[in-house]
DNA sequence: GAAAATCACGAAAACGGTTTCGTGTTAATA
DNA sequence: TATTAACACGAAACCGTTTTCGTGATTTTC
């Protein structure tokens, strides 16, 4: 096995010092044409490429970002990170991923071991237990070191930074509205106890659209299930309540839902209708096919890893003040057969 | 924004030496009680952190690996990657992850972005149009310098390299023949144009089963598209043929095709059974439910990252000859409602 | 023909660590 | 008391680059 070739052989090789030959290869003006042909194509020919490790010691930054999500086996997270990632290459970055599994202290545990110039900075979702735990040291730390950080979709108002999201509250409302307007009357949520933002806003738009609507809101048709994998306990609730549409915040919930409303033998749309997150593939090929907030995450990873670059390319003076934005992506609803509108 | 600390910050402060500061973080024997204790006590105030870039130079490794796939916002892959991600971390590597999205040059432009020091090795699964035109020159460069690299899934014959594969045509054997067994006589197959290997190796469990079975093969029963998104072409094949089974080498084939035999009335398992590749959230949550194989993707991935970290660290001796080994998962059928057998 | 300017290149420091090899001081040994 | 061993630490090289500054040789200028 062939090491990897470095100036020092070239050098040693032609003759010459490595700086002749670290100027070379850039086309210095203060190298002769001969030396620099010489140089040139020595180095062709041996395929030189620089270490990027040595350069990122030098430079003291990577062109790599971190990127840690709750979960990788997941649309809406893997399609943010399709975002970031093709971004992030097209400005010549590469990608290190963590997966926290919505554990608190992995996430404290995948920062840390990039926090120590792997990275030139973070994208992150929180995990569920971050959010259930509120302690956001790890995240204050890289901060304060003046490490860059995006959150988007499941972020915090405890940390100041660039933030991305979806208008969730706005978009539930939208849907619930519409629900209404096509004469549902009993409108149940399926929802997450323990991803606080997200779930929270979508909850607060749902409550609102009925409010407005002049709809008394009965808690008894809001299941706040602990956990994504918990859809066992839709049945039941299914079976004690009486309602004409449902709005779930994730395409689980709501196919497995219109499963049970099938099972029983009512009609989609027509008895009972259905809106749920995140456009995946359950929702574009269920039977019927579902209705869905589309988050486009692509364009959230985009806006995200630009952010990220941006700063991370802008040292700050030391005098100047810190000034970070949010900034909100609209989410569309996607209207398919499981709703009449 | 503080700067990361350094050696040189905490020698220069408690005035010793750089290597005093060095050694006394590691705790060597060299350093006296008090120095060290000192140092320590100090390192910890201001949250030293070894500059992870300098190791890296110093050690000529860089514990990070790289991982280039043709998808991300894809259930097996992701499965994979959850595996390798996982193993990778307790072994205290982190993963790099460069998409190709099926494209030779992407593949090839990935691949060069790591191999400069980057990464101590790299993990992939090619992309259709690297199997297409059959040119892994990209491929022979790394492992020619001596970069681990394995292949899993979409791998090849032409480098000689580890490998992690599942039993592709055993697997399509097993399940044409349980079909067989079941009373079906014309099985239908959908499968992908592109993709070489695994495709292939599927056909060719699909036609030795029913050959075994003394069942004629009927070409017009199997339908190659040319890509995972022309799913339209299904409908108009299955108006033509007159089948009672079908094998699809993915989810997304087999729940199409699903949903169109239904709307044409078809009772499925009764009258038209279905099987499919991938054990994703489609499959579980269809109605009826898919049967389907599962690739076991974690585990792919675990072994991918074993292997690949086993012969990083296994510096070889120049005399020794490398042998390369092809580990084979074997994939399982999930029995489901689309199937009675 | 002497002074100045230009050219083409090399030495060395720096990035932030690790590690080998000295070396001056104290403690143990003869 | 002289010799040696042990101790505690520092100097310096090294990993592979980039970059500043210097310098000898050649060319230009007056």
């Amino acid at each position: 096995m062939k090491r990897q070739i470095t100036l020092k052989h070239i050098a040693r090789e032609l003759e010459v010092s490595i700086s002749t030959v670290s100027k070379a290869l850039k086309n210095s003006e203060e190298i002769s044409r001969d030396t620099k042909e010489k140089i040139q194509a020595f180095a062709k020919l041996y395929n030189y490429k620089p270490n990027n490790i040595a350069i990122s010691l030098k430079n003291k930054h990577t062109k790599n970002i971190g990127v840690i999500i709750p979960d990788i086996v997941h649309h809406f997270f893997t399609t943010v990170f399709r975002g970031i990632e093709k971004y992030a290459n097209s400005r010549g970055y590469n990608v290190i991923i963590c997966v926290s599994d919505e554990s608190f202290d992995k996430e404290v545990i995948n920062m840390e071991m990039l926090a120590n110039g792997s990275v030139d900075g973070f994208i992150m979702a929180l995990a569920g237990e971050t959010q259930l735990k509120n302690d956001f040291n790890h995240l204050r730390e890289v901060t304060e070191q003046g490490v860059p950080l995006v959150l988007f979709d499941r972020v915090t108002n405890e940390i100041q930074c660039d933030k991305v999201v979806i208008n969730d509250t706005e978009v539930a409302y939208q849907a619930v509205k519409k629900m209404i307007a096509s004469g549902r009357k009993r409108i149940a949520l399926l929802t997450t106890e323990n991803f606080f933002n997200v779930s929270k806003h979508r909850e607060d738009g749902y409550r609102k659209a009925l409010m407005e609507s002049g709809i008394e809101i009965d808690e008894k048709l809001i299941l706040a299930l602990p956990f994504d994998e918990s859809i066992d306990d839709i049945s039941p609730f299914l079976d004690n309540v009486n309602i004409d549409a449902i709005l779930a915040v994730n395409e689980v919930f709501a196919i497995h839902a219109m499963g049970i409303a099938l099972k029983k033998g009512l009609k989609i749309p027509e008895d009972i209708s259905f809106i749920g997150f995140t456009d995946g593939l359950l929702s574009k090929h269920s039977i019927p096919s579902l209705s869905t907030i589309a988050q486009h995450g692509d364009r959230m990873g985009e806006i995200a890893a630009q952010m990220l670059i941006d700063r991370a390319e802008n040292e700050i003076g030391d005098g100047e003040e810190e000034t970070y934005r949010t900034e909100v992506i609209k989410a569309t609803l996607i209207e398919r057969e499981s709703t009449n509108f």
